[in-house]
DNA sequence: AGTTGTGAAGGTATTCACAGCG
DNA sequence: CGCTGTGAATACCTTCACAACT
């Protein structure tokens, strides 16, 4: 039986959420329930569809550590790495450069692009950046499979095909554009203007309520 | 009758993606279909939920800026504009302060917060830059309601706190920390980390069917 | 023809309620 | 007892199939 989509966001963020806490003390689904806002019944189900691990849970709880060990697992993070790279070195591009959120995931940033050659001599960066018309060398022999597209909104699409041509078959898209792509290619769609939206559509179906 | 979650996020793409297009060609929702990826029943089914609007469909389709303002009004989005700051202006952060995305909306980016004087005065904005003891006073005063939270991931829970004592109740979280917060406060969570994770996950997903 | 719009059916996810264990 | 874990019930969302309209 597999995760559902809904509950695997669910447990990711929980994954985090734990990995954050003193991994000596174990922690309840009602403790749980008051940090995240979601139903303590609604954690303990999730937390039982990944039904092969061991010894997670005690009499008063969850141990952190292998909890959050186990959601990583079921979840496929324990698998080869995903390869990244990042396509557009502007602010929001540049900013991957050195985030450290990336240690201890099964994803590795390995590779950036930009089209502006003078942006890619002044970044720094623990991996090599390129031109952009690199990609379609670079991409297939760093066995890169997924993009962070951060290209302003004029050219992501032509980019988007540039690097699906290339290999890619995931795309993270910072952009504003809605992308059009095959349907063995995936898109997630990161806005900070769909972000407010569903913040206020929930803040005000919350006061009808 | 109201508009469920999955459905008002996928209806907030959809009005970006018809804004992007010619507004004189009608488009066929077999045609989103095409674009988006979403079955076109399910997208006729979204739009017949936002029934108190007229003349969106022709024979031949949807008028793309009537279904845009149709969409925008249903979601709420021609109210009053919500006022939002952002906080902590790093990388991310600073990345906003030019951002040509909210124009249209009904979000008013109006301020930024740091606690760093020195980037307040080097940074230029078309809205006001404070440092970020001066909260208290001005996110009441300008009637901001929004943050976008971009401090470091060790400032995240503190100054989450302080927003939310100076009236602040909708937080969007650049952050990797997951944020504990009352009730009535609403976290919309935006992880690029969570984004890899769920791209991968639905990939994964793909290749067993 | 080709399109939208929608009641009804089907499938998924959440919630409930309680068994089972330490 | 308080906790987790889970079958059963409920609520929700999506898909289907076809009516209605141009």
């Amino acid at each position: 039986m597999g995760i559902s989509k809904p509950a695997a966001e669910r447990l990711s963020q929980l994954a985090r959420l734990l990995e954050q806490r003193d991994a000596a003390t174990s922690i309840t689904s009602s403790e749980l329930e008051r940090i995240t806002g979601w139903p303590s019944h609604t954690i303990r189900k999730d937390i039982s569809a990944l039904s092969g691990a061991t010894e997670i849970s005690t009499t008063s709880g969850y141990d952190p550590k292998r909890l959050a060990a186990a959601i990583r697992e079921a979840l496929g993070f324990t698998n080869e790495p995903t390869r990244c790279c990042v396509v557009g070195l502007g602010r929001i591009g540049s900013s991957f450069l050195d985030y450290e959120g990336f240690a201890g995931t099964t994803f590795d940033l390995c590779a950036g692009f930009d089209s502006n050659v003078n942006r890619i001599e002044i970044l720094k960066a623990n991996f090599p950046l390129y031109p952009a018309f690199k990609m379609k060398d670079v991409i297939p022999r760093l066995g890169i499979t997924a993009a962070i597209l951060c290209v302003p909104s004029e050219q992501a699409q032509q980019t988007a095909d540039k690097l699906i041509e290339s290999g890619i078959v995931g795309l993270v898209n910072f952009t504003p554009t809605i992308l059009s792509v095959p349907q063995a290619i995936e898109v997630e769609n990161v806005s900070i203007i769909d972000a407010l939206g569903s913040l206020t559509a929930r803040l005000a179906a919350k006061k009808t309520r």
